[in-house]
DNA sequence: GCTGGCACTCGCACGGACCGAGTGCCAGCC
DNA sequence: GGCTGGCACTCGGTCCGTGCGAGTGCCAGC
C-alpha cells in the first residue's frame, strides 16, 4: 500500500529531523522540510497511527513527536542506507592510522579516530588472546624462584606474567625451558594451548617438569580467563556534549564504561560475520545503558575475527553515518594488522 | 597576635564547612558549628578582613563566603594537618593491590583504588622509561626484513617496537643480535643508553653493523621521546558527581584528561623528594584546569623516583584526606614495585 | 575589642498570566 | 475513501511581580 509506504517516509523524516535538531518534531515542520506531498493534517493522521504502533511518542501533549527505541530500530533496519564516507574522511582514516609504531599505538589511534569521526565515545578491544597464535615466548629470570614470562602473539600483542616457581632455577634451565616452550607452543592458537600442556609436561626432562608445569599453568590461565581481554576507551569528552540526551546524570554511563567487563560484553558479541551490529536503548541488557545505543563490528585479518570495536552514544544519534564510520575503521584496522 | 590567629581559625572553619556542605558559609552557621569563642558579629569582622586580603569571597551580596584559590592555598600550607588514614583504609589499600599479576595490573588497580579512596579522578603514570634499567631485550623476526624488538625493564614495563631493517636478516644473525644487545644494554639505565650506541655499532661484527644501528636507533627513540610515557586514568565517573563544581560543562576537563600530554605534565613534575604537591585552581597553567586542583606525588623504589601519580578534582575538595590517600598509595605502590 | 541590635540588600522560590506550538477532530472537497 | 483547511483545545515554557529569609555592615554600648 502506498499508504503504509508514506507512513514509513514520515517516520524516517521524524528520525532525521529529530537527530539533527534535538527538538520534538511537529507535523508542520515536517511538511515544510520534507517533500512528502501531503498536508500537515494528513501527516498528523499518519503520526497518530505511528504513535499507536509504538514507533514514536510525544514527551507531553503540546509537543511534537520523538522516535521510540522501536522507531529507531525500524529506521536502522529498513529506512536507512549506510552513508558512504566522504573522500576526506577516508583520507583522514589513512593519515591517522598510518605511522603507528606498535599495536598499542594502532589501537590508541583507532579509538581517537573513531571518537573524532562519530563524535561519540569510542571503544576498541585488543585482539582476543584465545584467537591469537603464539609468535614467541620469552622467559626472563627475576630472582632465584621467580620468572617473568613474556608472550608475543602474531597480532603484535605482548603480555607478561610473573611466575612464582616451587623451586630455585638454574640459569641453564631457563634457556632450556624457553626452547621447550617455544617448540611446543610457537604457531599454536592460544585457545588450543591448554590441550598441549599435559603432553608437554610428560615429555619434558624430569628436572624441568615442575617448572614447565608452573609456567604452562600461568600461560593457560592468562589466556583462558576472558577477563584478560583488554579495551581502549576514548572520546568520553563527547559525552559532555550529548549530556542533554541522558536524563539524570552521566554518572551511570561513565561507571559502566569504567567497568570494562560490561563494555567488553557489548563489543565482543560481534561474531556475526562482518555485519555492523546496532543495539538501541533498551536492547542493551545493562541498565546503565538504557538511553544509549551501541554500534559495533568485528575487525580482523582475512576471515579471522580478532576483536571488536564500536561506539557508544545516545539513542538519538546519526546511525547511518556512525555505522559507516565504524565499518570503515574496522576494515582499515583489519588490513593494518594483517600487514604486520 | 591572638587576633591574627583567630582569623586563620575562621578561614580554616570556612574551608572545612564549605568543602563538606557545598554552601557558602555565613557567620552564624560558623559560630554554631565551631567553638571559636566569639559571636557571629566578631566573626563577621574577621571575615571582612579575610575578604579584603583575598582569601574568601562572596558569590553575591546576600550569600555567605567561599574560599578563593588563595584561601585554599593558605589552608593547605598552614592550616591543615595531613589526616592519617583509617585502619580500614590501610587494609583496603593492601587488599586491593596485593595479588596483582603484572605491572599493567598493578597500575590498573592503583588507579581504581585512588579513585575510590578520594572520589576523584585518579591518574597514574607508568614508570618513566628513561629512569628504568634494561632487564632484557628480545628480538623476534617477523618477516625477512622486519624485526620486533621487545624491551623489558627492571620495573616490569614491557615495550615493543617494529624495526624495519635496510637488509634481509638471516636467522643466525637474530640470535647474535640479541646477545649483542643484551650484553651492551642489560642493566643499563635507559637514559644512558643513547651514549652507548656509537661504541656498540663500532665494535659490532661488520655484517651486523647496519642491523645494530637500526635497532639501537629505534631503541633510543623509544625512550628519549618523552611522549612515550604512559598514563592510566580512572574514576572519571566521579566527575559527574562533582559536576556542579565546574561552572560550564565537564567537557574541557574531560578533553584535557584525554590529552595525555597535559596530564602528564602535571603528574610528572613531582621530583621534589617525596613531598605531596598540590596545585590549586589558577595555579594550573592549562586553562581547562582552572577550577580544578591537582594533588600529586612521585612514587618509587628506595631513593629512585619512577613516576608520578595523583588525583584531579574540583578546588572544593578534601585536601588533607586526599593528600593522605595519595601519599599512602604512592608509598605502597613503590614498595610493591621494589619487590618485583 | 567584643557583642547585640537593626536596617538593608539580594538571590531565590512561588505563583499567576500569557503565549505559542502542536494536536485531534470535523466538515468539505476531489 | 482519502486528503485538506479550519478551529477549538491543551499544556509546557517564559516572564514578571511578590514575599521571604539568609547574610551582611554598621553602630552604640559594655
Amino acid at each position: 500500500m502506498a499508504h503504509d509506504e508514506r507512513r514509513l517516509q514520515v517516520l524516517r523524516a521524524i528520525v532525521q529531523d529529530y537527530v539533527s535538531t534535538n527538538d520534538p518534531v511537529g507535523s508542520k515542520a515536517l511538511a515544510e522540510r520534507h517533500d512528502l506531498g501531503v498536508s500537515p493534517a494528513t501527516i498528523r493522521n499518519d503520526m497518530a497511527v505511528l504513535e499507536e504502533q509504538g514507533y514514536i511518542t510525544q514527551p507531553h501533549t503540546s509537543a511534537g513527536r520523538v522516535p521510540t527505541d522501536k522507531g529507531y530500530r525500524l529506521f536502522v533496519d529498513r529506512l536507512s542506507a549506510v552513508k558512504p564516507l566522504s573522500v576526506a574522511e577516508r583520507r583522514a582514516i589513512e593519515r591517522f592510522l598510518d605511522g603507528a609504531v606498535d599495536l598499542h599505538d594502532v589501537l590508541g589511534r583507532t579509538v581517537r579516530l573513531l571518537a573524532q569521526l562519530t563524535h561519540q565515545v569510542a571503544v576498541v578491544q585488543y585482539p582476543t588472546l584465545s584467537r591469537s597464535a603464539v609468535r614467541h615466548l620469552e622467559v626472563v629470570q627475576l630472582t632465584a624462584s621467580r620468572l617473568l614470562l613474556v608472550l608475543i602473539t602474531d597480532t603484535g600483542r605482548v603480555e607478561q606474567r610473573v611466575v612464582e616457581c616451587p623451586v630455585d632455577i638454574a640459569q641453564d634451565d631457563v634457556a632450556e625451558l624457553r626452547a621447550l616452550l617455544n617448540s611446543a607452543f610457537a604457531g599454536a592458537r592460544l585457545g588450543d594451548a591448554g590441550g598441549k600442556v599435559p603432553d608437554l609436561v610428560d615429555t619434558a626432562p624430569p628436572h624441568l617438569r615442575a617448572l614447565v608445569a608452573a609456567v604452562s599453568a600461568t600461560l593457560v590461565e592468562t589466556l583462558v580467563e576472558p577477563g584478560e581481554d583488554r579495551l581502549v576507551i576514548g572520546g568520553t569528552a563527547n559525552l559532555a556534549r550529548t549530556a542533554l540526551d541522558f536524563p539524570g546524570s552521566l554518572r551511570p554511563l561513565l561507571e559502566a564504561l569504567e567497568e570494562q567487563v560490561v563494555v567488553l560484553k557489548l563489543i565482543s558479541e560481534v561474531d556475526t560475520g562482518g555485519a555492523v551490529l546496532v543495539r538501541i536503548g533498551e536492547e542493551n541488557a545493562h541498565e546503565a545503558l538504557t538511553g544509549a545505543s551501541v554500534v559495533s563490528v568485528g575487525y580482523g585479518t582475512g576471515d579471522r575475527a580478532l576483536g571488536g570495536l564500536g561506539i557508544v552514544g545516545p539513542t538519538r544519534m546519526d546511525y547511518p553515518g556512525n555505522m559507516a564510520a565504524v565499518r570503515a575503521v574496522a576494515r582499515y584496522v583489519g588490513q593494518l594488522l594483517a600487514e604486520s
